[in-house]
DNA sequence: TAGATTGTTAATCGATTAACAATC
DNA sequence: TAGATTGTTAATCGATTAACAATC
């Protein structure tokens, strides 16, 4: 029942409690709209209201990253998205694309820790023929036709998809079929894969305001259920 | 924590596991592939497979229900979709609208007992103009451009989602904007509504091949999560 | 110091599973 | 009867939560 994530060393996120993985970018996700609005510090009752939990569950579950608040102050925003990044990224850097050049596409690229995290944004597609030649953080958005061959020049692990949930599976299709085998799922919707392709499921749960998290590293594949 | 179901008799299946009513539409799907199958009996350990769990699961789970199987023997098929269906549905009759009338849409609606349990399938939509104007268990199939028109005009209070994955948010979309309140989706993908849209949600879980199941039955609408 | 908030404990709850008696 | 399969029990497991000591 366990879901180690590949690329994590063991003993740290290779422990972590399913239901903790599944909700680890929820919280990302809460932590990136903070680092937009330029908030330095978040406490487990902000983040909780952001992730539609409770401050327990969200203690708990950061507990488990390790020690990484000041007590009496709260978390700090950049560090705790590396520690996230980190853990759902693994340690070698892996080259991102990013589906949806939106409010989120747009926010995701900009955020620096980012790729400091092991996660440098490297391109950007978009359905809309009107953003495709924009910049975003200094990557210039290709149309999503053109995907595979985005992915293939740039070297591209993994991608995120930052689409309005109507477009999400498309997406997910599109990754899938330009190669992609490590998809983070930023729409608020719950994707699927075709069994058989390779990609590790690791979440199987969603929520209203997200997600969907499937995870496939340089390694074995294995499915869940 | 529990999830009541609207117009169920309390007792039954307001007592029912919420873990149980997510898997109830998996199985409701397995059997109506054995149904078209013309399969008229089925064992746990069948079931289980179709529906991607463990025989103690599916035993534990319909034991749920009531003593409905017969040992040495296994389930009457159509006697489980029934009672599945009724707990699903409610008892008083809710006309249905089905999107989508691909293979999946046409054996719901050729199931004689979907009617019998309280979903009489009145309408049929689809995006394809080239199904537009069949017909299939002697309901004519509409452009899903005209759902608003079909869902007054029949009283639809129960839309099922059986459209490809892709396709699958949009569909719930269009339901929502045509006033359906409770929402069977069938399509490989967990489906999203806006808050406050006054659906209730029942079931927050996916599985690969299947599902989501939302409903809100003509009572006050409550959000889980 | 006083106030705030974390990190952890322990109790509780729900879900899963194997096993097997019941029984067709 | 013999074989098959259910329905139920009981053990186990994982997740949730409140509460509070630790500590900034």
């Amino acid at each position: 029942m366990a879901a180690p994530l590949d690329g994590v060393p063991d003993g740290e996120a290779g422990s972590l409690p399913e239901a903790t993985v599944v909700r680890l970018p929820v919280y990302f996700r809460g932590l990136v709209e903070l680092a937009e609005d330029g908030t330095t510090t978040v406490s487990s009752q902000q983040l909780a209201e952001l992730a539609g939990v409770n401050a327990a569950k969200v203690r708990k579950d950061l507990s488990y990253l390790g020690s990484y608040g000041t007590r009496g102050v709260g978390y700090d925003v950049g560090f705790l998205m590396q520690q996230i990044g980190r853990i759902l990224g693994g340690n070698e850097p892996a080259p991102v694309v990013i589906v949806g050049a939106g409010n989120l596409g747009k926010a995701l690229s900009r955020y620096d820790g980012f790729g400091a995290s092991g996660f440098p944004v490297v391109a950007i597609v978009d359905a809309d023929p009107a953003v495709v030649g924009r910049k975003s953080a200094g990557v210039v958005v290709h149309h999503v036709d053109e995907l595979p061959k985005v992915v293939k020049k740039a070297g591209c692990l993994v991608g995120i998809v930052a689409t309005p949930a109507a477009a999400a599976q498309e997406a997910v299709d599109r990754l899938v079929a330009a190669g992609v085998r490590s998809i983070l799922n930023f729409a608020p919707v719950v994707v699927t894969v075709p069994e058989g392709i390779g990609l590790r499921k690791v979440d199987l749960a969603t929520e209203l305001h997200i997600l969907g998290y499937y995870e496939h590293r340089r390694g074995a594949s294995r499915a869940t259920g």
